[in-house]
DNA sequence: CTGTTAGCGCTTTCAA
DNA sequence: TTGAAAGCGCTAACAG
């Protein structure tokens, strides 16, 4: 078994000094033969460099990580995808880790992200995050939070959380609904706070009791909803706080049955690509989910690169409300 | 700004040598004093090794390369869910990159692979990949296709597709349709040629004529799709291919305002989380998404540790047929 | 423009 | 069990 070629190996060949392939390499200025003999060698032995040499005599690796809950969700896979596409354009490799919403398991991947000297991070923060724990976890790195704010100290694209409830639970409120829940998994994920305070204040406004529906799971939170949707205190409409949650609504809808006028009606977060084919049409409010990981890259990037900005800078970016049946609309 | 520690600098600390300290690390064995006052040391300076200097000394990388078309079909967003899993537990960190199938993007990727010196990869090949190419690409590197046969040469987990079409046919033979036709966008997908060879077969073997509605992106299949629905040859049954391709017939029929009745009988292959919900909740042919991974990911650790098997291995797992409504059962 | 040299942080002989 | 020293493949500084 021959051993992978090395910048010496492609040297010798070419006849010329390492420090001059490398240079080659890095598309510094090299006399014109010296040039093409080093391509020849480079194709005849097939050499490629080797990244993990370069990070350590460099100090950069040309990774980025990536934090998310899960991928298997919608919302971070669409990101994810968008994420790596803007990342293999500028070179760099994408490290992916998941921290399953546990705060325990994010230390570990932060720490994970620290020992392979990635660049820079994207992470959405698991519930209870503070700016503290991940700068120190991460001392000297880029991070730049996406999907939930928690410090405006920290570089952050995220969703106009509060103004987004508002609008939804107001355009539920023109059909006339009173008892307005929400719906949610897990309250305590700081964008689906910021949900909450914008319908709370906006029910607060209207004189309106608010109302909530959560449990830590779907499975509870299924459970949960079936027996509301039984009960004689069920609310007049729903408002969603996620597409998982949105789906796990529909299932209860489904698994009581109801027919299409017996469902309640419902306004939900995130878009996807079922949500026009489910009956009635689901509304919903859609996240600029491309525009905000440009941002976010473009932010994390401009980071690396060290130039520009120096304050923390948080993007929020308003949601897009589309409306189809779900909502009482026709 | 102070630089991050190193071994030497915890070795200093500790008063004890460098190698000791990595010792230490590795879980040698060190006498019970040092090891304390290593522990120490490492709190206090706060240091984490370097994966990128490991990696260079030792040659293996503790990384695995995942090459999907993209993340953001349901498919790979959940296979790559459970590689990152099954990889975090082994110590091991996850490089994402897609090829958005295409050829020349595949060898771009499997080229970044090969620069970051993955330890082993885990690829859904393109169309047109060939066992040569790839192993060419990457000398040295296991590599284990998913989803998508090219080689009995190539370790591979993959449906038993050719099976799996033959019972999706014969079930929609069953119920009398005789008219099937197969939808799928491209053909030439290893995965999808071997689903319509079982068709084709079956179909033979009844005396039936074969139909395709076949386009290369899902814009225009779905046109295709119109056009044939509308038309007054169109088929008695659907047997789509794909996750995506489902959706696009979903979408067709809602851009047609079919009703419930006017719908054509579907057979799907991919089941995902909406399936059971739309009108009317639709059959499938379900992938062991998990058990494909978990066995994808063993074979390619059991390479890296380069004990045990020495010829490919391909597993081939059955689908599992899930009749709800869509088809034509009740 | 080029080659020589040193060294990034780690592990691994090798001798003690 | 331990420490000193060499070296993984690369790039940056420096002298030519």
């Amino acid at each position: 078994m021959k051993k992978r070629p090395t910048v010496t190996d492609v040297a010798k060949l070419a006849n010329v000094g390492a420090s001059t392939v490398s240079r080659h390499l890095r598309g510094v200025s090299v006399s014109p033969d010296a040039a093409i003999r080093i391509s020849e060698a480079i194709a005849q032995l097939g050499y490629h460099p080797d990244e993990t040499a370069r990070a350590l005599r460099v100090g950069r690796t040309r990774t980025i990580g990536v934090i998310i809950p899960q991928v298997s969700n919608m919302f971070y896979s669409r990101a994810v995808q968008l994420i790596e596409e803007e990342a293999s354009k500028r070179g760099c490799a994408v490290i992916l880790l998941t921290h399953q919403e546990s705060l325990k398991q994010q230390g570990i991947q932060l720490a994970t992200i620290r020992r392979y000297r990635a660049d820079g991070v994207i992470l959405a923060p698991a519930a209870g995050s503070t700016l503290e724990d991940i700068s120190a976890a991460l001392p000297g790195t880029p991070v730049v939070a996406i999907d939930r704010f928690i410090s405006s100290e920290m570089d952050s694209v995220v969703l106009r959380n509060r103004d987004a409830a508002r609008v939804a639970t107001e355009h539920l409120l023109r059909h006339g609904y009173k008892r307005i829940a929400c719906v949610v998994s897990r309250p305590e994920i700081a964008s689906f706070k910021q949900r909450w305070e914008g319908y709370v204040e906006t029910m607060g406004l209207n004189h309106l009791e608010t109302l909530l529906i959560q449990a830590p799971n779907h499975e509870q939170l299924r459970y949960a909803l079936t027996s509301t949707f039984v009960s004689h205190s069920r609310p007049d409409a729903l408002l969603s706080f996620s597409n998982r949650v949105t789906q796990t609504i529909l299932l209860a809808f489904d698994e009581l049955a109801l027919s299409r006028e017996e469902r309640l009606p419902l306004l939900g977060f995130d878009d996807f690509d079922l949500a026009s084919l489910v009956d009635p049409p689901l509304s919903v409010i859609r996240q600029p989910t491309e525009n905000m990981m440009r941002h976010a890259t473009d932010l994390l990037f401009r980071r690396i690169e060290g130039s520009e900005p120096v304050e923390p800078k948080v993007i929020a970016l308003p949601g897009q409300p589309i409306y189809r049946k779900s909502c009482g609309c026709s």
